[in-house]
DNA sequence: GCAAAAAGATGTTGACCATCATCTATGGGA
DNA sequence: TCCCATAGATGATGGTCAACATCTTTTTGC
């Protein structure tokens, strides 16, 4: 722990406090790297190192890399509901609000603070029992969210927030490998023109609610895809 | 594929078709475990061994494991391009069936022969730019099979068939995490009767194209989500 | 009560063995 | 002879564990 060697000031071990704090560390740093190069792509020594220790004490907080993955997606899960609370309060239309800034290019972007649901889902799917369920409970925490009627002319049904959330996060997920970066933006706007006229609209007909801009229109072109620090491939 | 430009021999014909043949084995067999178990989870020896070979052979036919991702998603979208066109050839509403068949428990149940978009996007968004310029185009093809106008009434903008295809893929991939077999259900159903009735529906007001039921209710509950044949986690 | 010693926790380095992508040497058919 | 495929090797990296050091917490002797 970047130990200095002149001074014997090695303050290795800590209380249960700091022990405490230390796991919480590698949990949220792996909920971060997970999301941005995939579970397979990080190594306990990475997330470790990140977290300032080293290898070999993880499984002295851990059971397995399986029992981090679940407490990381749960991490990832609380944070961002956390982050959404928080940055919709007291917004005019709390739902449209979600809409506008789960389908910005800075949520494409961002991919390590963003949404679990479009990041690995996909690797998800193969993974325990334990570990799917952090995201069932995830859709379901994000239908919630699009349920919440404004008035009671906007109020969604569930099949409607089930089926608004799969077009997010299909967008999202889209507009992350799309090397096109206009094709990106399109995705984007198209998905949340979508939603904030037809779904979320009270008057169902015209497109009161315009759709906006999105992104960031740069960064897309320009971003480094390749690898950058993969193991092999 | 380094041919000989002067054919010399006619004797080496017959081996040389053979070596083409394994090498379209080879990469029909990782077309089908990319998607499955995804690109890490998958090794060259799997590979190979799938396609009735050893690991040795694998660097007389491909540069590089990358070079084989990249061609067996170019593989995996002309399979499954090929199959919606024969599937749907004479189908009254042709676009309207092939977003039964997208969202059907069959296509979300079959990943290993589904769609690539759902399966390996969010990895591929951090492979070689080669390789999400495959991603890139299965977009444009599938926005294209969208696009088809089927009278004037129905015919949906570039804008609305990128919003249409989002919620298509988010929905497959929402409904291959859920643990709950009921749920996933339920995204499928919801999307696939948001889009007949919303999207594809002359008069967007009623909902005359009715939903159908989407799946094949067994496997959901009892298939095997631990990690098959995982190397570690 | 209290200090000293035992017990327990927590981190470090290093090693284990499996698996990976990749390369080399060899053999067998055309 | 010349490719193709085979088996085996290589070096890196993976998850996991073990020996040891160092600190905290608990127990014990007084």
């Amino acid at each position: 722990m970047m130990v200095n060697i002149f001074l014997r000031e090695i303050s290795l071990r800590v209380s249960r406090e700091q022990a405490h704090q230390n796991r919480r560390r590698v949990v949220v740093a792996s909920s971060t790297l997970f999301r941005e190069r995939g579970v397979d792509g990080v190594g306990i020594g990475d997330l470790m190192s990140e977290a300032g220790l080293t290898h070999g004490g993880f499984y002295k907080q851990f059971a397995s890399k399986a029992e981090l993955v679940e407490e990381a997606c749960s991490r990832a899960l609380e944070d961002t509901t956390a982050f959404w609370d928080s940055h919709l309060k007291g917004a005019a239309d709390p739902r449209a609000a979600f809409v506008r800034a789960y389908l910005s290019g800075k949520h494409r972007d961002r991919v390590g603070a963003g949404c679990l649901l479009p990041a690995l889902a996909a690797e998800a799917r193969r993974e325990p029992h334990a570990i799917r369920d952090v995201f069932t409970r995830a859709i379901q925490s994000y239908a919630d969210r699009l349920d919440q009627p404004v008035d009671a002319r906007t109020h969604q049904t569930r099949a409607e927030a089930l089926s608004t959330l799969s077009e997010m996060v299909g967008a999202i997920l889209l507009a992350r490998v799309a090397t096109d970066p206009r094709l990106s933006e399109k995705i984007l706007e198209a998905a949340c023109g979508h939603i904030l006229s037809v779904r979320l609209n009270p008057d169902k007909a015209g497109k009161a609610t315009k759709p906006r801009r999105p992104s960031s229109p740069q960064a897309r072109t320009k971003e480094k895809s390749g690898s950058r620090k993969r193991r092999h491939v």
